[in-house]
Formats: structure tokens, sequence, C-alpha cells
DNA sequence: GGCTTTCGCTACGAGCCGTAGCGTAACTGG
DNA sequence: CCAGTTACGCTACGGCTCGTAGCGAAAGCC
């Protein structure tokens, strides 16, 4: 699931103790909700998970990577029903992702490791891989099925396909993003329609929504 | 311009320097290019400024409220010239915004305060008025430019447009942040356009573009 | 049982934080 | 010109966190 420290993994020894993975994780995101980002320690994290702290370390490299794969587990849930229409897959993305970041965890953690990432290259493909791929996913599975449905046109280029998917996708997670976290007012059902209205009608025929 | 601590501002007595002040910012952005967010210490843009450790300590809380005051100047350039069309309008407020998030010290800031001002309702409002209510000003600019040329439809009701316009900041400036921070690839001119294309006229239509 | 790896624990130097205390500098009003 | 007031530079400090080293014990594989 993790990828961790590029696991070497030699045959013989002792076992990692996957039980200390998984508490390790819960207690970062505790101490997420509790603390925040700025204020977890390693050495609390550890105390809280009941574990060493040199065992902390010998599985993460810092509180950058920690973080990511603790927050990374919450977009486990993501899925994406087929609900008819192309504006109810939006709408339903949409809550479904708005959903995630109204967890005070999430909040705290996962806009400081994107700040973080900028200067982290490392940092910045776990994200991608363990975050931001499996939304677009999402992105590119709705799309598909919106096609089928004859809802949108088939796009014979393939690369031009992949740059549509790649801007739909950072005009939905940034909209939220932003909404939930700058602007800091809540994604509802309401906000969820009107979005959506302006992301499928325009800004020209959105107006009267 | 910076609220900073809400200068009680006695008559009689040394007044504080204002060559201090530009300085400290200008060494604060300086940090944050070489060093980024993580590693910039107060201590060193004291040094760096040439002033001493206190006299910052004075003026700013901490870290969080310096880098804002820092990045805030950054935003002083945003301007939204007529363009003579909605479409146009947009495109350059588009790019004015990446020019400034291609930046590195407000790549390497802006993400980092906003993710502390989660927990920190005070850094919370300093970002918004010295942030985030200059952006919206020009939403609400160019959308009153497109109402008298006719390109959009006026709005009566003043509560329904002020969501509306919300909504609008939201996904304009959510895009571009997404695109440029998250998935870290360029806000060139095409970019632009294509995202103008998509929110004037909405997925259905745009595929085509 | 021997080999290997992980574990918990303790201890440590290093760095940064934020503040206190002091003497000095700058500016104001009498 | 001289008191009063405020900002400044400097030094020093306790406190916290970091990340690592070194140890003996535990837990698996052959």
């Amino acid at each position: 699931m993790q990828s961790r420290t590029s696991a070497p993994r030699a045959t013989g020894g002792r076992p990692r103790s996957v039980t200390a993975d998984v508490a390790i994780l819960a207690a970062t995101r505790a101490a997420l909700v509790e603390l925040g980002w700025s204020k977890l320690t390693l050495g609390d994290v550890a105390t809280r998970a009941g574990v060493a702290k040199t065992t902390l370390y010998r599985r993460w490299a810092g509180k950058n990577e920690l973080v990511v794969d603790a927050v990374a587990a919450l977009f486990d849930e993501l899925e994406i029903p087929d609900r008819g229409s192309l504006a109810a897959d939006i709408e339903g993305v949409v809550l479904q992702f708005a959903a995630i970041l109204a967890r005070p965890e999430a909040k705290s953690g996962l806009m400081a490791v994107v700040a973080e990432s900028i200067r982290d290259d490392a940092l910045r493909d776990r994200i991608r891989s363990s975050i931001v791929e499996r939304q677009k996913l999402l992105v590119l599975e709705g799309r598909a099925r919106a096609q089928q449905r004859g809802e949108l046109p088939e796009e014979n280029d393939p690369e031009a396909a992949a740059r549509t998917a790649d801007l739909i996708y950072d005009v939905i997670a940034g909209a939220v993003v932003h909404r939930a976290l700058v602007s800091a007012e809540p994604v509802d059902t309401d906000w969820a329609q009107s979005f959506t209205m302006l992301l499928l009608k325009g800004l020209t025929a959105s107006a009267t929504a």
C-alpha cells in the first residue's frame, strides 16, 4: 500500500510489526486533529502509538512522508458510483471530495504537505501517486461514462483528450479545495449543484441557475 | 498597509524604522526563495535584514504573520485592465495571478500560510484582508464590466449575486492554484485560453475547443 | 540453536524558539 | 537644552524538538 522507504526487505530476520504501522498512522491522524500540522512532533506521535521514536524513524524519513501516508488513507473511500447522468456524477464526486476535506485531519495535513512538496520532488511524487492520481481516475471514469451516454462528444486525439482531462481535474479539485480551505465555507449540496451547473453550462448560461 | 500588531502607536518616543520594515520583508522573501518555508528561521531573516532578532519579534507575532505580509506585497501588482471582452478579461486575470504564483517566494510561502490559517483564525483574517479580498474585487469588477457590455445578464437579488461571485472566484483562483502548485504544470497562454473557454461555454460545448 | 532483522530504551549534540535584561539611540514636549 | 518615552542592538538563557547512536532483548527464518 505505502511505498514508504522503498523497502529492500531482505529475507530472514524479525518482520516489521504491521500493528505498529496502522497504530502510527492512526496516531498521526489523531495528532493532526488535536495539534495541527505545525505543532505535531514525531516524538508525540510515537508515544501515542505506543512505539519507540526510533521505530518511527526507521520507517519514515520525516514528518512530511508520515503525514502524506496518514492522509492518503483517507482517500481510500473515494468512489464514483454511476448516478445516471454527468451532472449527478460530478455532483457526487464533488461532495465525496468535500466530505474528506471536511475532516480536520485532512484539512490540517493536506495543504501543509502540498506546500512542502514544492521544494521536495520525492514528496511530490509520493503525493501524486497516493492521492492525485487516484482522484484523476475518477475524472477519467466519469468522462468515459458521459461519452458513452452521448452527453459528451468523443475525442479522437488522445493527447488533446489528456489535456482536457487534466484541465477538468484542476478545475474541480481546485474549486473544491479553494472553497473548503481558503474561503473556508461549506461545500454543501447547494454549492455542489451551483458548481456543477457552472461547469456544465458555462458562465453565460449559468447565471439563471 | 500592514496591520501588523494593531499598532497602539502612542505619541512621543523613537519612531519605528520604516527602513527596517522593508528590509525585513525583503529578507523574508529572499529566505523563502533560498530555503523555503520549513527551513526558514526568524533568526536568519533578522541577520539578512541587518536587524536584531528582538526587533523582528516586536513587530510580528511569529513566522506565519511575517510571511503573510511578505507574500501579500507581491499581490500589489494585481490589476485588471479592460481588455474589451469578458473572455479577454478572464484570461488576463488568470495570467496575472499565474505570474505571481510562478515566483518561488510565493510558491513556497502561500500554501504554507494557508495551511496554517486552518487552525488560526487571526491568521485567516489577515490573509483574507491582504490577499483574498483584493483578488475577489477583480472578479467583481470584471463581472460588472461584462454586465455593462451585455455579455452577462444583470442579477437582481444581491444575495444571489454575491454567492455567484464567490463561486466564480473559487473556481478561477482554485483552478489556477491547483494547476500551478498541485499539478505543478505551467499556467501558460494555452492553458489560460482553454480554461477561459471552459468557464464561459461549459463542459458540453468546450470539448470542441 | 545460529543468523538476521526489528524492537524498545536511553542518551546525546545540535539547532531554533521566544523572552528578559541592559545600555544606547532617536524623537517629542516643555 | 533637558527630561520623558519609545525603539534599537546585543547577549544570554531555559525549553523544546530534532535525528542519531548504542545497547540488550525479542521475533522470526534456516
